[in-house]
RNA sequence: GGGCGAAUAGCUCAGUUGGUCAGAGCGCCUGCCUUACACGCAGGAUGUCGGGGGUUCGAGUCCCUCUUCGCCCACCA
């Protein structure tokens, strides 16, 4: 990127490049926000005695590995926007920024480039793996939070954390000791998700279902001592057939009720195993007949321990078909040592040559993959860690339900609600080496081997008997220190930490729906438990970035868009304000990965317009100091200046309402405000529009001519304009950080040193109605749009000045006469004033309240085709007329609706009356009777 | 299999409590390089608000139903 243009803020006041160079601009701005310490938060301001009421977020961690893509964009823009919205408020606002390890992620990582030397980790050994690890992290770990600065992103730098440091390794070992302690945590054995790939087992929400077209395979097992009846099972998985240790039927299903008790043959093995009856078997579902394996299924455990069998391992850790515990002479020499996707097609063609494969159906189901590797996930008996869940979920659905916590947008509450009321223990350990290693020891002296002992401080004794003890081998789940983010990142375990005591609870959880179960109910539930309130008062989920055929952005389907890119192409403010303004509450963010003009044109032409504003701005109004607003005489301001003025207000309130309240207006959420705000859209709009639309498109035009005038009231022209602009960007800057701050540096009047980062909120004045100037104003705008359609539409000459003959109230006419050259410089027309129109061929304008312009166009087009279009025009008028006075004369609706609306519909009679006639006397004398 | 959500201009979407709600951006058409801006200015076109039924004086806005998408959950092997 060129580098050629001066950094604004270093050019000579009251001058800007004729270019906004985003690429030069945006770094040197941020750098000066870091030196100034702007976005440290100081808790000494926000605590007791202090003068400040705090605001707090916790930034999602990415993944330490991480490079940025779309949707961390997205996400840590709603976040600023909240967050530099919140310090201009005057908030004492604190950001944590951070990291997560990512255990299985960063591992897998690590693992393929050992891969590449030819090397695994277990040849390295878990010492080396893991300071190799380590090593890896520290060398590329910080790329995502310099991307992040790139984009603007104003966190706390100075508190960054990350979730496998001493500090929140400290949380993650107290929060595992106290709820061993409290016996929410235990070990179990049964049957877990466990992927053969990256040799780990996972937790439910880990292993991903996935909708896969498979087989369900017909089995006859032939019944023992009748071997020519056979009982057909139905199974989608024949390769664990080789783990059998029964058939079920449900105890009611009449078909097989002579069966139970019986034994069936297993084939293959010819192992003779019995027929139970379970209500797990569902009658409707294949032919009712279910075969139990008890090793490979979560569910045929559960059935074989209540029918006390065995649990023979037939498939290994590495998804090989090898004989474990229990099944010894279970594996043929023939099936040994072969993958289970091959097993499976050889077991089916073995059964096919025997004859027991009766059918082969073609059947949907959903098949759970690891969701970092995607490999198929193998079901596997296994000693697990888990969290027992009921106790904690119970009042973080309590915190839900009463409205402690609010989440937007509200269709998530009935998914959080119902996950919460069904929730099942949390499987936390991982056979991973990259993690917080279980603090739980053995001892191998005292003979109570089961006797865990979990300790806060590294074990090097066995409490009881002073004897040896080794470590569990496992780590834990990376939510397990996820969980902890908004408590461990304050100080937690330590309960007298400053930040702790000043900055919990945070206030605003901002993520992706996706990590409501994996990270947003569990941080509830962690706060809940350790801090006995709620983490946060609100949790807002925003979309997700996809793609033009609604498939969400990634790496694999090479559909992403490198936020970076952006950057460097348009700026980090284009990116923002696109992304800002595309996501609805609750929409995802549809982007072209393909065409990155087209998907941010709106966001780089706004940063560009913005940047012109200012130009325009310091050209014209120059270095000179203004007058100070405050002390301006309300008489001195022209109807553009109230007009502006009351546009500005209005933009004001209505940003704040669409960003809504800060916090809930009592400790838990009042009704009316539960879905209020986080419209970030709307602010968006909002702030457009009055700047582009009102400001610049109306008031600039409005007083270019004042600004050129010396004398007093080009100096009240100035300082309404540096007032109201400097409104604007202050408004704008959440959105538009970079811009926004260099252009406010250059306004006449900016104190060296001081940031519009910093700066405070506009307020918006009390009154609500226009002002008398204001509306004037308004009739300005009729008349030159009214013109300029007129111009347009009958192909006038751009230059060619044209007079047009107004007919008006008196009131009307002194505003019109007094802003006659502002009309005649905004429309190129020159306005006489008249009783009542004059005949002859003209152009027709009534604009509301019976304001009439009858403009001449001799010349300019045939008589013809204005009459047409006038009885067009009328036509239109009386159908709806018609429907109006309808309306009117419908009992039911003069009775019911709203006095109010009935009487805005007789005014809006009244007036469409007036301008009926109006236009009839028009055609009559342009056109003639008819 | 349950539950939830969405269907509004060519595209992406706004439209909180039923009564100027038929809108924005991008795209498109016409004319303009008007000394802040062509990443611009001015003007313009475009939608039986998915289909059908209902409630109401009045419905994109509420109810029912159908169709099509999407999401979440679930131990039907």
């Amino acid at each position: 990127m060129s580098i050629s243009e001066p950094i604004a803020s270093d050019l000579p006041p009251g001058q800007l490049p004729a270019h906004y160079d985003p690429a030069a601009t945006e770094p040197a701005i941020y750098a000066r926000w870091q030196e100034a310490g702007c976005f440290t938060a100081d808790a000494s301001r926000a605590a007791a005695g202090g003068d400040r009421e705090p605001y707090t977020l916790v930034m999602p961690p990415p993944n330490v590995t991480a490079i940025l893509h779309v949707g961390h964009g997205l996400n840590n823009t709603v976040q600023d926007v909240l967050v530099r919205w919140a310090r201009m408020k005057g908030r004492e606002t604190l950001w944590v920024p951070g990291t997560d390890h990512a255990g299985i992620a960063t591992q897998n990582v690590v693992e393929k480039q050992l891969a590449k030397e030819g090397l695994t980790r277990q040849e390295l050994g878990r010492a080396r793996f893991v300071a190799r690890t380590a090593a890896f992290v520290e060398e590329t770990g910080g790329v995502i939070l310099q991307q992040l600065k790139a984009i603007g992103v104003s966190a706390d730098w100075s508190r960054t954390a990350y979730t496998f440091s001493p500090e929140l390794s400290l949380a993650v070992r107290e929060a595992f000791v106290r709820l061993h302690e409290r016996g929410l945590v235990y070990k179990g054995h049964r049957v877990i998700h466990w992927c053969p790939r990256c040799l780990t087992s996972l937790s439910d929400e880990e292993a991903e279902p996935e909708e896969t077209t498979g087989a369900l395979y017909h089995l006859a097992y032939p019944i023992e001592g009748d071997e020519q009846r056979t009982l057909v099972v139905a199974t989608t998985r024949p390769e664990t057939m080789l783990g059998d240790v029964a058939v079920a039927v449900n105890p009611d299903d009449e078909r097989y009720q002579a069966l139970i008790g019986k034994r069936v043959i297993l084939p293959i093995l010819d192992m003779p195993i019995p027929v139970i009856a379970d209500e797990y078997a569902d009658p409707a579902f294949g032919t009712g007949v279910v075969k139990i394996t008890p090793a490979h299924d979560a569910n045929d455990f559960d059935v074989g321990r209540r029918h006390s069998l065995a649990s023979p391992i037939v498939i290994d850790q590495n998804g090989i078909l090898n004989e474990g515990a229990d099944a010894a002479g279970r594996v043929p020499d023939a099936l040994r040592g072969l993958d289970r996707f091959e097993a499976r097609t050889r077991i089916v063609a073995m059964l096919q040559a025997s004859g027991r494969l009766v059918e082969t159906e073609v059947h949907q189901h959903n098949v759970r993959h690891c969701y970092r590797c995607e490999t198929v996930v193998e079901p596997r008996l296994s000693d697990q860690w888990f969290v027992r869940m009921a106790d904690l979920a119970a009042p973080a659905l309590d915190g839900v339900r009463t409205g402690q916590v609010r989440i937007l947008p509200e269709k998530w509450i009935g998914v959080y609600e119902h996950w919460m009321s069904n929730i099942r223990d949390w499987n936390i350990s991982r056979q991973l080496w990259w993690g917080h290693r279980v603090p739980v020891w053995y001892c191998t002296e005292c003979d109570a081997p089961n006797d865990v002992i979990a300790s806060r401080e590294d074990l090097t004794a066995c409490p009881h008997c002073g004897g040896a003890v080794v470590q569990d081998e496992d780590v834990l789940d990376t939510w397990f220190s996820s969980w902890l983010w908004p408590i461990s990142t304050l100080g937690w375990p330590n309960e007298s930490s400053t930040d702790l005591r000043t900055f919990y609870p945070t206030d605003v959880l901002v993520t992706a729906p996706e990590i409501l179960f994996f990270w947003v109910a569990r941080m509830i539930m962690s706060g809940y438990a350790f801090m006995g309130e709620a983490p946060f008062h609100t949790v807002y989920l925003h979309g997700t970035a996809r793609d033009t055929q609604g498939r969400k952005m990634s790496k694999s389907l090479g559909n992403g868009i490198d936020p970076m890119d952006v950057v460097q192409l348009y700026g980090a403010d284009a990116l923002r304000y696109t992304l800002v303004s595309s996501m609805g509450l609750g929409s995802d963010v549809i982007l072209d990965p393909a065409d990155l003009d087209k998907s941010f044109a709106t966001g780089r032409n706004f940063a560009t317009k913005l940047w012109n504003i200012g130009r325009f701005l310091l050209s014209n109004v120059g270095t000179e100091p203004v007058r100070d607003f405050a002390s301006l005489d309300r008489d001195a301001l022209s109807r553009a200046d109230s007009w502006i003025l009351d546009r500005l207000d209005l933009a004001v309130r209505e940003c704040d309402r669409s960003i809504g309240p800060m916090n809930p207006s009592s400790n838990v959420w009042p009704e009316e405000e539960l879905a209020s705000g986080l419209r970030l859209n709307e602010y968006a709009d909002t702030a457009r529009r009055f700047v582009w639309n009102e400001l610049a498109d109306w008031y600039l035009e409005a007083i270019k001519s004042r600004l050129l005038t010396p004398g007093d009231d080009q100096q009240v022209a100035r300082a309404v304009l540096v007032h109201v602009f400097d409104g604007a960007l202050r408004l704008l800057h959440p959105i538009i950080p970079f811009v926004t701050e260099a252009i406010w540096q250059k306004l006449p009047g900016h104190r060296d040193g001081t940031f519009l980062t910093l700066a405070s909120w506009p307020a918006a004045s009390d009154a609500t109605a226009t002002s008398v100037g204001g509306g004037q104003f308004e009739l300005i705008q009729q008349i030159v749009e009214g013109m300029r359609r007129v111009r347009s539409e009958y192909g006038v000459p751009p230059g060619k000045m044209i007079e047009a003959f107004v007919v008006a109230a008196p009131v009307h006419r002194q505003t019109l006469d007094e802003e006659s050259s502002l009309i005649g410089r905004l429309a190129k027309t020159s306005l006489a004033f008249v009783e009542r129109a004059p005949a002859g061929a003209a152009a027709n304008v009534i604009l509301a309240g019976g304001t009439e312009l009858i403009v001449p166009l001799e010349g300019l087009i045939d008589v013809e085709k204005e009459c047409t279009r006038l009885r067009a025009d009328l036509a239109g008028l009386e159908k709806q007329l018609t429907a109006l006075e309808g309306r009117l004369e419908n009992a039911g609706f003069v009775a019911r609706a709203p006095s109010h609306v009935v009487d805005a519909e007789r005014a809006k009679r009244e007036e469409w009356h007036a301008r009926r006639e109006l236009l009839r006397a028009r055609i009559e004398g342009l056109c003639g009777a008819s």
